[in-house]
DNA sequence: ATTGCTATTGATAAAAGTTGCAATAAGGAG
DNA sequence: CTCCTTATTGCAACTTTTATCAATAGCAAT
């Protein structure tokens, strides 16, 4: 977590603070990767932080850019430092996953932006589909 | 809903069963287009039908391919009749949205298809970014 | 160091969403 | 039309997520 105080500047930059609580999200996020707002609860509380305070973390902390979030298509959300982001692809037989470069979807984004006038931030995107096993016993 | 009948018969061949709430549900999305959870079951409740049969049902059309979900970044779902399905773009500033052809991503998708060798069925995508007023606000 | 402003947290309650199980009812078979 | 199987529902408890508000604690300024 070399980025801290790179991360507490830009913060204080904005008028926010930086915070205990929101030390120990980031670094249960660097340790653990990919985690739904119960497994971050699960590895922090011993702090004493609540949940509500580890989901208020979590929207605050995406919201600045700092955390992707990531949806697994089921309505629960799972966070991930941004400097790590990518997308998912899912199967949906097995649950096998991988990942997808954000390079492989640009021009996707760069003919979306040309067609709306939108400037497109794409955040994380999961992709459902049948993996080659699963595609090959279903035949 | 002229369709009625070809779904019963669908479901009917994979073991399943039409039901007055499936229908109550399918009739209000008909109705109501791009519908919540909480929203439909406000449509819905008077018949009788309680959350859990709501949420259950959507889950089963959705996987059933007669729904499809439309998430809207935030961890909550939304509902729509698959044969309605469209991609989002929403302005994370002003929250306008405009509707994103699923054509728009085809290429991508067959890239991916052809790197990864999944089979990718897209579902439906919500993309953020910054609608051209907002750009212009923020010079 | 101390002070003051106010962003942030914890506590609590409410809302939204999920699960297990017994009772009900869709619909195929006789 | 009646029976039977079992998919589906309602109920109720439970988990997850959000909202409110008073108390706390960053941190900029003195």
């Amino acid at each position: 977590m070399s980025c801290i105080p790179q991360l507490t500047r830009t913060l204080r930059a904005r008028g926010y603070r930086m915070t205990p609580q929101r030390l120990s999200i980031l670094q249960a996020l660097h340790d653990g990767g990919h985690l739904s707002p119960t497994q971050i609860y699960e590895r922090v509380h011993q702090t004493g932080m609540t949940e509500a305070t580890v989901y208020r973390t979590l929207e605050f902390l995406a919201g600045n850019g700092i955390l992707s979030v990531a949806d697994r298509g089921n309505g629960h959300l799972a966070y991930e430092l941004s400097s790590e982001a990518h997308h998912h692809l899912i199967c949906r037989n097995c649950g096998a996953q991988m990942a997808i470069e954000p390079a492989m979807l640009a021009s996707a984004i760069r003919l979306m932006e040309s067609k709306t006038g939108y400037q497109i931030s794409a955040g994380h995107l999961t992709f459902f589909g049948l993996c080659q096993d699963c595609q090959s016993r279903s035949q």
